[in-house]
DNA sequence: CGTTCAATTGACTCGGTTCAAACGCCGTGG
DNA sequence: CCACGGCGTTTGAACCGAGTCAATTGAACG
């Protein structure tokens, strides 16, 4: 159990919209864990067991082949919801990328108090739709777009996302802030190669568009012409 | 104003689970339309003024760059829901790959419709939740898979939802079917090229897996093994 | 038949992958 | 203080799967 009047993400989550008393008996049901980054909090494929707001931190959706390739198909932010409601199965696997926390229901726990409070099920059809647009432009960059359209689109989302969320820590500035995953993480959400990938980056540095103070730090300097390397959509 | 309890789509579509009273008013609301092959219904970037229900034939979701490269992001068969509702503008144009008749209504309207009736909201959030999970198998097929399980695997989803609907026409069954598409359609779903579908299928076909009586049918001699080049997830 | 247009096939190119080596940052211990 | 490893990243060189461009086939229709 949580206090849900308190919590950072209160009014960006879906639990915003709820009443008092709603949010009351929500949070009665949910509670706080922690999750190391490398942790997996769902597998692929296993009954999806429970659903979860993200309140700090950054967690990564994939799937993956039998043969080992893996695919990242979604990346979580605070505020976002993850796990699988109202279905038996979790379809991909859910991992931290860095430390998170997240409050976390039984799935049908969830399922059962979302049925009976249709605001609650607005929340999420909402975010479902935004989540399934998004997924479609990605489906867009995958299918269509070049290495460098690739990584210059995927830098501009990060950046409008973590501004937008107030996660770029102090100082920081919506042109300037830290990638939430590793080399071979961006080449597994582009579908590339982590060589492309660090070719690609050192290219665009190369042109002055950006910059890499270190492996994790992205300094835009030139937002423009990062969006025309992008290529629209 | 269309009479629902003749719809052939009646039992598939969000509309049911809705109780008589609640069906008629939401048909009157609704106009059934047909759409010509080719004929774009919603276009990528414009308001999102209409949603539908697909009561025959099949459309494409299609998402365009600036320069003209096309990627489709779903395809949609008879019962499905078309349209975005609560947002703005579509993200993605919708166009018929065949002759269609869908049943429209103003999205408006039907964002009002769906508030005031929880059960109907709850189906689109299932159908979207569905859709979604769909879309994300799609991220990982454009993101890591070869040409060759990239056509395994549509031929087996293909199969798979025209024999669910029954809109296989008669006398065919599972192992038989008429692809709803051209090649290039094929090409453009895959994140792939005219050429290299034209070269992968020939390849299948030449290992006897399927067979290829026209340029519409498809037969299926080996699912195992078709399942198998499709590399699982 | 001749026309048309989708599909196939062939030859060549190229972007991205693969495999391998080198770099650079950082923590450890001599 | 500096040598030593470890690890994520970068860089290099060769390769290959899919793309490109162009020619051919073949089914449908007037």
């Amino acid at each position: 159990m949580s206090d849900c009047a308190q919590c950072v993400v209160r009014n960006r989550a879906i639990c915003s919209g709820l009443s008092p008393e709603e949010l009351l008996a929500l949070g009665q049901k949910g509670r706080k864990q922690t999750v190391k980054r490398g942790q997996t909090l769902v597998w692929e494929g296993d009954d999806s067991l429970v659903v979860a707001n993200v309140i700090s931190g950054v967690l990564k959706l994939s799937v993956s082949t039998a043969d080992g390739r893996e695919q990242i198909v979604g990346i979580v932010f605070p505020s976002d919801f993850i796990g699988r409601p109202f279905g038996k199965e979790s379809p991909y696997s859910v991992t931290a990328l860095s430390d998170a926390e997240v409050c976390v229901f039984h799935r049908s726990t969830f399922d059962q108090f979302a049925r009976e409070h249709p605001e609650l099920q607005h929340k999420l059809l909402q975010r479902t739709l935004i989540e399934l647009d998004e997924a479609r432009q990605w489906m867009m960059l995958l299918g269509k777009k070049t290495a460098e359209e690739r990584i210059a689109t995927l830098l501009i989302r990060i950046s409008e996302r973590l501004s937008a969320d107030g996660c770029t820590g102090p100082l920081l500035n919506l042109d300037e802030f830290e990638l939430p995953m590793d080399r071979q993480q961006m080449a597994d959400i582009l579908g590339l190669t982590i060589e492309t990938v660090s070719r690609q980056l050192t290219r665009i540095k190369s042109s002055g568009v950006i910059a890499l103070p270190d492996r994790r730090r992205v300094v835009i300097h030139d937002r423009q012409a990062l969006l025309d390397l992008a290529e629209a959509a």
